[in-house]
DNA sequence: TTTAGCACTCAAACAAAGAGAGTGCTAAAA
DNA sequence: TTTTAGCACTCTCTTTGTTTGAGTGCTAAA
C-alpha cells in the first residue's frame, strides 16, 4: 500500500494541512504559492492526479481542487503526521490544575472534558472510570421511616450508589447499623456473584438486605454510574461543515442519545493505536451516523481496578495532531489521578 | 391596556396560532381562507393595522404579513390563551411512569426532563431539588489508606456528598467508625453554622473531621449538587429560527454555560404566574442572550424541605399552551414525588 | 521528468426579470 | 358608520441567464 513516493507523501501532507486549515478544496496553484514550493503547479497537478488515482484524494467536482478522502486521512494519521506533544508549559499547567482540585472523580472528569475541548478545539467526551467488576467496600444503612431505609453502597473503586429499600417489618437505626456492619464484614471485597452465593445462608433482615445488595451490585456491574461528560460542543458547531441545520441537528442527536455513545465507546478496540490512542475516521465505514465525524479515543485508568475512556470528536477535517497529543496526555493524567486515589 | 375589541383579540389569537404553526408571517388573505372567517380580508387588514399600531403585531417588511411582537405574545399568554390541561390518558401514563421508577431522585429528574421535552416539543431543563439549608442526617467515614478516608455525608433531603479527607495521623476503621457515630449523634439535624459553633469544643480526630464536615456543609448550601438535567435540544434545533449556524451556536452556548442557566433559574420570581408557572418571553428585555427565546418555568418541591425549578425553553414562537400545561403537571408530579420520599 | 501554455469545465457570484403575497388606500355598498 | 371590492404599489423570493475565476487535464517543448 505504501507505494507513495516521497514527493507524493509531501504533497498529501500539504493538502491535508491546508484543507484542515481552510476547510476548502485545495488547488495546485494555491499550494505552490502558499508553501513556496520550488516545483511548478503542473507537477503538483500530476502528483495530485496520481494520489487521486490511488484513492487518497478526491475532487468535489471536475474543476475544483482536491480534498483528502477518508483513506487519505488514515494514511496521513498513520504514516505522515509527526507525533507531537503538548508544549511543556501547557502540560505543566494542566497537571497543576488537576492536582489543585479536590480529590473528587466528578471534578476530574469535568476538568478533563473541559481541557480536552480547549486543547483540541473540538468536542470532548470522558466516561467515568468504571471497574470491570464491582466489589463491595462498605455498606451503610440509614433509617428513613417505617419500613424504608436508605442503602448506600461504596465499591472498591470508590463509586457510591444509593437506593431506597423497603423491608418487611419496621426497623430501627440500631438494627440497620448492626446489619450493615455484619454484611460489610461478610461481603467486603466480594462481587455480586459471591454475595449471591452466600445469600442463601442468611436469615431475616440480613437476607433481605443482602438481596437488595445483590441487585445493586449487579446494576453497578452493568455499566452502572457510567456518566459521560461532554464539553466543547460549541467548537464543533462553529465548523463550517455543520453550518447547515441538518448537520447541526444530527450532531445534537449524537449527544442526546447516550446509548449510541456508549455503544461506540465500549467498542474501543485498539486498531489504529498510537500509544493506546485510537483514531476512528469517518465512522470507519461501520457507523453510518458518523460518516462526517472522526474520533480520537484512548482508554485510561488501571486495568483490573477501574478503567474509562476519553477522547474527542469532531469533523473528519479535524486537527489530528493536537487532538492526539491532548488525548494521550490527558489519558495519562487521569490514569495517574485514578491510580493515586484508588489504590487500596 | 386592554382596550382591544373582541374581534381584535380574536384576530390576534389567530395570528399567534398560525404563526406558531407555520413559522412564517401571517397575511390577511391566508387567515380568512384557512379559518373560514366570514369577514373579508380587507376588514382583517384594518384590524391588523390597528394591532400593529398598538404594538402587538409587526411587519418584517412592508409587503409581508404580520408577526406577533413580544408584547403580542405576552398579551396572548396572559389574556387570550385558554388554559388547557394535558389529556387524562397522558397524565395517567406519565404518573404511572414515575411511580414505576425506583426511588431515586436522579431517575426522576431525568424522566421529568425527558417527558417535558416530549410533551412540549421544545427543550427542557430540570434542576435537582435542593434544600434551602442543608442539614446533616448521617455521617460516615470509610478508611482508605494511611491518613486518608472517604467521608460520606447524607443530608436530610437525601442528598449524598462524598469527599476524600486527610487527617494528621494514620487512622483505623474503628477509630473512624467511632468518630462518625459520635459526630452523627452530635450534629444530626444541624446545619453548617451550628456545627461550626460546636466545633471548638471538640478535640483530636473529632475536631479534624468536624472541620471537614463544616466545609462540606457550607459547600452543600452553596447550590452544591445542583445538577441541571437537560433534554430535547434536538427539538429546538429543528425549529427554523435556529437553522442558521449562528443561532444554533448561540443555543449551544446557553446550554454549555451552566452559570448563565443557574443565574436565570435562581431568579424565578413569580410575575406572569399562572398557578405557579412563570412565562418569560424574549428574555423579558433583561436577558440579552435570550432575545430569541422564551421560557416556561415553575418551582416545585416542598418549601422548607427541598425545592427545585423545572421548565422548558424554546423559540419565542413556542406552543405556550402545551408547554404551560406540561410544566404545571410535571411540577405537580415532582413535588409529590419529593414530598413522598423525603418526609422524615 | 518537468514545465509552460492553453482549452475546457463547473461552481459561485451577480444581475435582470417575473411571479406572488401582501399591503394601504379609495370609493362604493351595506 | 362599518365593511368590502378593487386596485396600484411594494418588496421578497425564485428563476434564468451571464460572467468570472479557480482549477483541471492535456500537449508539446525544455
Amino acid at each position: 500500500m505504501s507505494e507513495l513516493t516521497d514527493r507524493q507523501k509531501f504533497i498529501l501532507t500539504l493538502v491535508v494541512h491546508e484543507h484542515i486549515r481552510s476547510a476548502a478544496p485545495v488547488g495546485s496553484d494555491l499550494l505552490v504559492k502558499n508553501y513556496q514550493l520550488d516545483i511548478s503547479s503542473a507537477t503538483v497537478r500530476n502528483e495530485m492526479s496520481a494520489l487521486t488515482e490511488l484513492g487518497y484524494l478526491r475532487q468535489p467536482h471536475t474543476s475544483a481542487g482536491r480534498v483528502p478522502t477518508e483513506e487519505g486521512y488514515r494514511y496521513f494519521v498513520s504514516h505522515l503526521m509527526r507525533d507531537t506533544e503538548l508544549p511543556e508549559t501547557t502540560r505543566r499547567m494542566i497537571s497543576h490544575q488537576f492536582h489543585q482540585t479536590r480529590n473528587d472523580a466528578d471534578e476530574w472528569m469535568r476538568l478533563a472534558a473541559s481541557v480536552l475541548a480547549r486543547q483540541s478545539s473540538v468536542a470532548s467526551l470522558v466516561t467515568a472510570p468504571h471497574p470491570d467488576k464491582a466489589r463491595l467496600k462498605h455498606l451503610e444503612l440509614i433509617s428513613t421511616r417505617g419500613r424504608q431505609a436508605l442503602m448506600i453502597t461504596v465499591t472498591i473503586g470508590g463509586e457510591i450508589h444509593q437506593r431506597i429499600v423497603t423491608v418487611n417489618d419496621p426497623v430501627t437505626q440500631e438494627m440497620l447499623t448492626i446489619t450493615s456492619q455484619r454484611l460489610t464484614g461478610l461481603f467486603s471485597g466480594k462481587g455480586a456473584d459471591e454475595i449471591q452465593a452466600w445469600q442463601a445462608q442468611l436469615q431475616g433482615l440480613d437476607a433481605e438486605i443482602a438481596a437488595w445488595l445483590v441487585d445493586e451490585m449487579i446494576e453497578a456491574d452493568a455499566l452502572g454510574s457510567g456518566d459521560i461528560y461532554l464539553d466543547g460542543l460549541k467548537n464543533v458547531l462553529a465548523e463550517p461543515e455543520f453550518s447547515g441545520s441538518e448537520e447541526a441537528r444530527r450532531a445534537l442527536r449524537l449527544l442526546e442519545e447516550r446509548p449510541l455513545l456508549y455503544d461506540l465507546l465500549s467498542n474501543t478496540k485498539v486498531s489504529n493505536g498510537i500509544g493506546g490512542v485510537q483514531v476512528l475516521i469517518g465512522g470507519e465505514g461501520a457507523w453510518d451516523e458518523f460518516r462526517q465525524w472522526s474520533m480520537v479515543l484512548a482508554p485510561y485508568g488501571q486495568p483490573g481496578l477501574a478503567t474509562g475512556t476519553l477522547g474527542v470528536m469532531g469533523p473528519i477535517r479535524m486537527p489530528y495532531g493536537r487532538a492526539i497529543s491532548a488525548v494521550r496526555f490527558l489519558a495519562g493524567i487521569l490514569s495517574e489521578m485514578v491510580t493515586e486515589s484508588l489504590e487500596e
